[in-house]
DNA sequence: TATAAACCCGACTAAAATAGTCAAGTATCT
DNA sequence: AGATACTTGACTATTTTAGTCGGGTTTATA
């Protein structure tokens, strides 16, 4: 069970994003620069948050993204959903009742992988990016 | 964030024979044939629980694998851990005081990574596989 | 004592997912 | 005009996953 990099990088790049999302819009080159990521894989997934409307983007020079929203409406649970970073744990189709395995019945451990899922997904449903950017200025002082 | 059919296959693997060990071991053909999971799969996975001393081997006809130890204190997180499913979500060395991208300091996100690991990892320590087959008995009645 | 059932072990491999790179744009400010 | 920065889509190397395969050894039982 890891988290992958596009997940983490989104959710890097997002606190960067708003600890200097006052007025100007920060590009994505700094953020680059600033969390050693990759520029090119950046607009990757810039692409996406800004298709789900987490960010919006500002064409031309000084140019760059500024959030969409306020951070404290801003879940984990969304920034996830916006680039695919989805947590799975069942190996079936939810909605079907069939189980894995192709048998009739859920198999013996679907249960307990459709709890893991929920717990897990309690955890990004209830942080916020503000939360994360007030822990990390905390931090500092 | 996905689980691994490996992690799965090897909780799925011990609750069935968990189910079945009263006192005859149960062989892998079997597990394999009720769970629908390759064979060969499966001895890779039971050496690793063997080695870990989560289940006890008894060769030749009529062997099979038992428990090593009470249902009660097998932990979802000794199963996993036996058989390396392990969480990760930081991307840094733990113990290393720099960050990840090779900076001097954690990056914005590491404690946020870090929280969710223990999130993660507090659930497996809860379960125990007593707790699986109860659920599941409960379940056909 | 031969046979078959079952564990044991290491090496190999196909397929999928991940983590990018690259090229060719378009928009906007100065 | 030139520089900065977003936009898009295709391409690719690497790693991980989920097995397979081939050869063992051990032991109950007929
Ligand atoms: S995980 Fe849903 S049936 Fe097995
Ligand atoms: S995840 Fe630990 S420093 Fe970035």
């Amino acid at each position: 069970m890891k988290l992958t990099s596009k997940g983490r990088y989104a959710v890097m790049a997002l606190v960067d994003l708003a600890r200097f999302n006052n007025i100007n819009p920060v590009s994505l080159r700094d953020i680059s620069l600033r969390q050693g990521i990759s520029l090119d894989y950046l607009e990757q997934i810039f692409s996406k948050l800004r298709k789900k409307e987490i960010v919006q983007s500002v064409r031309g020079t000084q140019g760059g993204y500024i959030l969409n929203k306020k951070a404290k409406e801003i879940k984990l649970i969304n920034i996830f959903e916006a680039v695919d970073e989805k947590v799975k744990t069942v190996q079936c189709k939810k909605e079907s009742k069939k189980g894995c395995n192709g048998k009739a019945v859920k198999c013996l451990t679907h249960n307990l992988w459709d709890e893991l899922e929920n717990h897990i997904n309690n955890f990004f449903d209830k942080k916020s990016l503000e939360d994360l950017v007030k822990d990390n200025s905390e931090r500092r002082v």
